[in-house]
DNA sequence: TAGATTGTTAATCGATTAACAATC
DNA sequence: TAGATTGTTAATCGATTAACAATC
């Protein structure tokens, strides 16, 4: 049987991991198509993510069949219907929200536009900034955001402000049309019915990196960021 | 996800999303401590955070007890405890490897330190960076990482480097003693057993998010990216 | 055909949540 | 004590993985 029509519908029961883990399988097939490897099997893919072989097999089967059995994937066939699942077989345009740091170096990853990823408008409230540019984005005021978005249609935003101006900025998102919300700010979101939050917190990360660590009960003594610095 | 797999069976049996949520529940602390809030209930923290009373004492059960029936917990007394476990009581040095736009972002997000995670050297191996200074760190070699780490000795690093150096930049972070990596290079990095790695992915972040999009079939042309960032 | 590898089922493993006795 | 809320057990829910018939 056919998983086609499950997907078309009940979209919500593909497991979140299975989605991130199709990211990964995305970009391994990047790197084969570029090595000019035309087919490869779950073996293959297990030995290059680190993924089980079945796990593989049964992400996939959440959006259909894709595969020959006793010969594999063809990687460019793949490579297309798992873009256009994650739709982004086109351009995604985005809205980036803060034109800090933080910002700044997600204008510049190249990753992105990789992956079809586009962003599309930047926008700030900080008045020094704004009519500047950010590599090659003039940078707008925040209150043009639903007027501008009018035109990109975008319906991504990236929240790259201090926490406390986030909620603010994805109600404006929310506003403007945005449906998906990539939040950066160490804030709880609250939005509408209908719209997807993902937050990325570096703390979060180092947090669960850190409990892992022994703990040396007596450290020798506070080390110097100085001392380094300076050397 | 090969190296989560690893620090779980290592030797720990708390959930990782129990320690995600550890940092949540750290950060809420600081917030009603700063708002002189002394005490707190589960149903209170499920209300800030969206996330269920019952699991919320489901995680802190895996350390010990800190509540009292009735009354609920001790806001500074949690915060305290919460931090010890996560081993940020003290400050938790860490290295950063990568200078560029992302690794700026790093060094100059105000949450990091706030939750005595400090940045304590910076390295890259381009030697137009190297000697200069990003924010109050001069940049080092990264040739001197392991010199540089016997005096630091920390013990997390991160990778802010382009994925096809990302390998080396860990195995070398590793050979100075690093036992846990924080990576945001789109690759899969191979470590020796004892090391933990935590992967950050954009990309992934936003498939997931494009994903949930409604999928409209013929969008109504291109957007030009051009046309909004010139008005 | 013989060998390889798929897609799927069933078993296992793990995480979440509801319920409640313990207790402040 | 009476009311509130904890810590923990048991039930539920969900995700991973091993196994294998189907099939190229």
């Amino acid at each position: 049987m056919t998983n086609r029509k499950k997907a078309e519908s009940g979209n919500h029961r593909v497991p979140i991991p299975t989605l991130e883990r199709m990211a990964t399988y995305l970009r391994l097939l990047s790197d084969l198509e570029a090595a000019k490897v035309h087919t490869v099997s779950s073996a293959e893919i297990e030995k290059q993510t680190g993924i089980n072989a079945a796990q593989f097999r049964k992400d996939l089967s959440y959006f259909g069949e894709f595969g020959k059995p006793g010969v594999g994937y063809r990687v460019s066939e793949l490579h297309q219907r798992i873009a256009r699942i994650l739709k982004i077989h086109r351009e995604q345009p985005m809205l980036l929200v803060g034109a800090g740091n933080l910002g700044s170096a997600l204008v510049g990853y190249p990753g992105l536009r990789e992956h079809k990823f586009i962003i599309a408008a930047v926008f700030d409230n900080n008045y020094a900034k704004i009519g500047r540019l950010l590599w090659d984005h003039e940078i707008l005021d925040v209150n043009r955001l639903k007027e501008v978005n009018e035109r990109i249609r975008a319906r991504i935003g990236i929240i790259a402000v201090p926490a406390s101006a986030a909620q603010e900025v994805a109600d404006r998102l929310v506003e403007a049309g945005v449906k998906a919300i990539l939040n950066f700010a160490p804030t709880i979101l609250r939005v509408p019915e209908g719209v997807t939050v993902r937050n990325v917190s570096f703390l979060q990360e180092l947090a669960v990196l850190s409990y892992h660590l022994e703990h040396e009960e007596e450290r020798a003594g506070a080390y110097s960021a100085h001392q380094i610095d300076g050397v």
